[in-house]
DNA sequence: TCAAAAGTGTTATCCTTACACCCATGT
DNA sequence: ACATGGGTGTAAGGATAACACTTTTGA
């Protein structure tokens, strides 16, 4: 076993992807289920997580092997066809995470794993593409970031009250005012309006607090210890294998700013669309209720859509004129996006 | 020697940081002459680079040891710390790095290299920090991105037309285009404007199309032979060692960006400046000239400074006041910043 | 005729961009 | 007195955010 590393810097490389795609209005990302860890050696050693891990669900991921990718987008892809049955369209690299402690493998894992995350996006006909993957809707994993019918309940009856709990807790008055201020940052009140690109902020904040069922969980397996089944899992949003809820929180912040400065929401679009449901496409991803007008006006005004002259036809309403994605904005403007500012 | 790796997925992670400082209105970042590549094996096998590429500089970095650092950037700054004598402030991750052939380290190397880069910001007190590290102003290696006195006479005179035969000699006309789209799109031109924070893909233009030193190298140690040497380096940029050009070019366009909604100029100035050294600290870094009036009406309704009530003494005109950073706006503004935006 | 969704007009306000001009100090 | 940088007033034009109202279809 030439592995055990661990001495030097032998080190493994974990590809993740947040596939993204909206589907009814609301948002989804690809996971997958397994009972196996593939990260460790080249062999499928399929280890058996201990009871209750292996009933969360995790992010498409493999090993990164340089002996037969050139890139580490090669890598990815290639991983995720085999894993999704899926062809990944745009993709983009968010953040490569190495904390120890907060990704822990199989029992009997021995080299340290090295994450790096990508968000990719995609347009979703409704089924699944494989039987060993499903489309999640992401707000079941972060039901406190979806503000579209105003602030979730949630937070005002559990999040804020544990919070306040936990920043009381610190030692020093100090630090106490430094975990409130934080607080205020991350969810907002107090003049400091709700800022919907700070999602990994807010979960790692969650983290950190022991209020969301990873951390109990990573606690527990560095000390040896098996899983204890978590009470209440769902009520913070369902928890994902590893530190997989952390990245898929990077690719929702990175999304959400993305949508205001680059054109990356057609990606999610069909061909030919309405500009109400490009808006509720938009909604659903920033997690913010938008104004219908001013919306057009900007979509228009950026010239980021054309008509196709084609209709709806489907009842229930007015027919509504489809546009398509007017591809050479690409080229005359710098930074065409989808600003997007909340609403009344 | 356990290492050899290669065949499953051993790979080695280098840390690597562009630590930027502005000086004198110039934007500067530390570069280390080294002999040897630090990255192989744990101990100090002092490989020696072939022939030319020992005189080239490159950033501060050194291997990620999971067994002795719990993050990665924790490891960073140790390196750092190491390398240059130098403690560092702000710290922030900027992209991995993996491609194969783009690190190409000493001859004997064995282990794929994938660069995890940092951008590191620090005020820096004239003096070099250490005898081994020394402060390059930026520009020296990118002469194409100080537009501050106007375009640069290269871009007319060497890049545009190098650029121009490059597209030219695509294989199809499609293609032919598409390269010409790509040219406009990161020098401007043809009514798109310049965008200065494109820093990154203007250097992977210029890399692809062959314009700078790194390419010709790349490939000629991708088959073994030694480096040659490169005539006419300078002109188009100090070259440096491996990827280290692109993880500056990185760190240069993201700090660009950043500085437009976040208070991070703050990190380069010492504790009390005048608006005029903070507006060329802006201007050293996003390389375009900004119109005074208006810089300081920014500042000024962004809450980003308050008076110190001092002056400054030092002749040479009249006396201006002293400011320093608000530290308040952090908590009053979800993302304070400098908008910068070229001027006439 | 009513529900459902499509689509338009208008305004106050703020931010941006660009003018051009005056002030205080050292040599 | 003049060079050097410090510091201000003001106005045109555009982008934003918020109003509420009309139109077209299917059931």
């Amino acid at each position: 076993m030439a592995e055990q590393s661990s001495g030097s810097h032998g080190v493994v490389i974990g590809l993740h992807a947040a596939i993204v795609a909206v589907i009814e209005k609301q948002p989804h990302v690809l996971v997958v289920r397994r009972a196996y860890a593939p990260l460790e050696s080249g062999a499928a050693e399929a280890h058996h997580f201990e009871g209750e891990a292996s009933s969360e669900s995790g992010l498409p991921f493999g090993p990164f092997d340089p002996a037969l990718h050139r890139t580490l987008e090669i890598g990815l892809r290639s991983w995720v066809e085999d894993q999704t049955a899926l062809r990944l369209g745009y993709v983009e690299q968010l953040y490569t995470f190495g904390d120890r402690g907060r990704y822990v493998g199989a029992p009997g894992a021995s080299a340290r794993v090295v994450s790096v995350g990508y968000l990719a996006l995609t347009h979703a006909e409704e089924r699944p593409p494989s039987t060993d993957s499903l489309w999640h809707d992401w707000y079941s994993h972060f039901p406190w970031e979806d503000w579209r019918k105003g602030e979730p309940a949630l937070i005002g009856t559990r999040i804020a009250p544990k919070l306040a709990a936990w920043a009381g807790a610190a030692g020093t008055p100090g630090q106490q005012a430094r975990r409130r201020d934080r607080i205020t940052l991350c969810f907002g009140g107090d003049g400091i309006p709700w800022d919907e690109e700070k999602v990994l902020e807010r979960y790692e904040l969650l983290y950190e607090a022991g209020l969301v069922a990873e951390a109990a969980r990573d606690r527990r397996l560095q000390q040896g210890k098996a899983a204890a089944k978590s009470a209440k899992a769902s009520e913070m949003g369902a928890p994902m294998q590893f530190d997989h809820r952390r990245i898929l929180a990077t690719a929702m912040g990175r999304l959400r700013g993305k949508l205001k400065y680059r054109p990356v929401v057609f990606e999610l679009m069909s061909d030919a669309f309405t500009l109400l449901e490009l808006q509720k496409t938009v909604e659903a991803i920033s997690g913010v209720e938008l104004h219908k007008q001013n919306f057009r006006r900007l979509v228009e005004r950026e010239g980021l859509v054309e008509p196709t002259g084609e209709q709806t036809a489907r009842g229930g309403g007015r027919p509504a004129a489809l546009f398509r994605f007017r591809r050479e904005v690409l080229k005359e403007r710098p930074a065409p996006g989808v600003r997007v500012r909340g609403r009344g």
